[in-house]
DNA sequence: GAGTGGTCTAGACCACGAG
DNA sequence: TCGTGGTCTAGACCACTCA
């Protein structure tokens, strides 16, 4: 009905998935090198590789450029919980994570700007975050703060994360709304080889930002989740409007 | 550093996203076929069309086969707003919306069962929607009821989508809480002829559930939006912890 | 240097859409 | 039927990795 003729490229996609899927090749295991390979499927080179391509996209194969093509090990799937919980309780929640963790202080771009409701080149502290899971690249995150609500750091040494999370609970006009956007994207160049997927596997990016009663937001953060094994998760409760009716 | 040697795909994908960018090629515009194409940068068909496949992941260029390349109309972007709005709301908001519904009574097969929580093959009612903006499809929705809470419909007529909603919204033991889940992942066969997107082209997949205060999942649904232009926002206020500080 | 993947070519043949 | 895109080939040449 659809295509009834089956391309070859699907066909070799499928078989490999299927050796795949049962453990006839196991994860981390390398592929035969693509000559050989195309030679047992009795296709051309570029046939193989568009094959391979299928399966990149879909995060089961990772290729190495002069090494060859490897089946990937599952990662543990990330769950992203909205609604408040702070990157910080993320973290905790995975002992097995590895954060590596840079501060700059920089002027807001434009999209920041706009984004924080500051003016641009407002200063704003950068915690840039790289996570890993078992020295595997697992997600990236850039969280920025208005300056003046970075506990100041020794000298050359930089402001600690997690002071400036206690500031920010602790805040004067206390915190008031977490606004969460979920989107859609391809990695650009530099995220597909930090996290090493395809650049033709999209990822999924949260935006969000923190804002206290008075409106100001005192927190923004970018989080990059490679879309193959990433799940951003919400809950929302009534209890306010039964608690109205109960009281 | 990365890539010294930049390719001739990219290259003329840069150009041709670039002349799109600028208007120089308009939306809705058929690009100029794909030989004379190659041939005016002096590659290769195979070349060329890889260069296209660039832009379709990006979605903006739309292949019909035997028609040509097109440059995809710039469509409104769709914003999911999460957090306890029913779809019911969510097409009200927007009127240029066109809504198909179908209506079926099915058996849950295992993945629905376990996320409503009720034994496989438990009776549920579907409402499958196909939403098309400007007569362009948009996204698809599939909701599901359990059967004991439609509103029963006139001999052959199928149970009213609007019925069930406003019966959701005073049931006896009240809604208590909405739990969304984001996900990515390719779109099947079906989703991306549906949808008129690539099937390399990422969509954005929400599967909801809502349950009422004894624990019983009374409404789940499963959204299917393109990646390229759907958002979810999701939007948490602080509002309980201040009452109970003021009061 | 040997082996791997990355890109590209020039052209063949098939399938779809419209007249 | 004609023009369009869809797939595939056989082989060339380059770039990266590792010994």
């Amino acid at each position: 009905m659809i295509q009834p003729v089956p391309s070859r490229r699907d066909a070799i996609a499928d078989d490999l998935r299927d050796r795949i899927a049962t453990g006839r090749i196991k994860p981390g295991e390398r592929l035969p090198s693509e000559s050989p390979l195309a030679a047992q499927y009795r296709v051309s080179t570029p046939t193989l590789r568009n094959a391979l391509a299928v399966l990149q996209v879909e995060g089961l194969v990772e290729k190495v450029h002069g090494k060859g093509n490897f089946v990937r090990r599952p990662l543990h799937r990330i769950t992203y919980e909205g609604g408040g919980r702070t990157l910080d309780a993320q973290i905790a929640a995975h002992a097995a994570l590895r954060v590596t963790v840079h501060t700059t202080r920089i002027q807001a771009p434009g999209h920041l700007a706009t984004l924080m409701r500051v003016s641009i080149d407002s200063p704003l502290t950068e915690f840039s975050f790289l996570i890993h899971e078992d020295k595997r690249p697992h997600s990236l995150a850039r969280i920025y703060v208005p300056c003046d609500l970075v506990p100041a750091a020794g000298p050359c040494g930089s402001p600690s994360f997690d002071g400036m999370v206690r500031r920010l609970l602790e805040l004067r006009p206390p915190l008031a709304e977490v606004r969460e956007r979920v989107s859609v994207r391809l990695p650009t160049p530099e995220e597909a080889s930090t996290l090493r997927i395809s650049s033709a596997l999209a990822v999924l990016v949260i935006t969000r930002h923190t804002a206290d009663t008075a409106g100001r937001v005192v927190e923004a953060a970018l989080l990059v989740l490679p879309g193959d094994r990433a799940d951003a998760v919400f809950t929302t409760h009534y209890v306010i409007e039964e608690r109205a009716a109960e009281g």
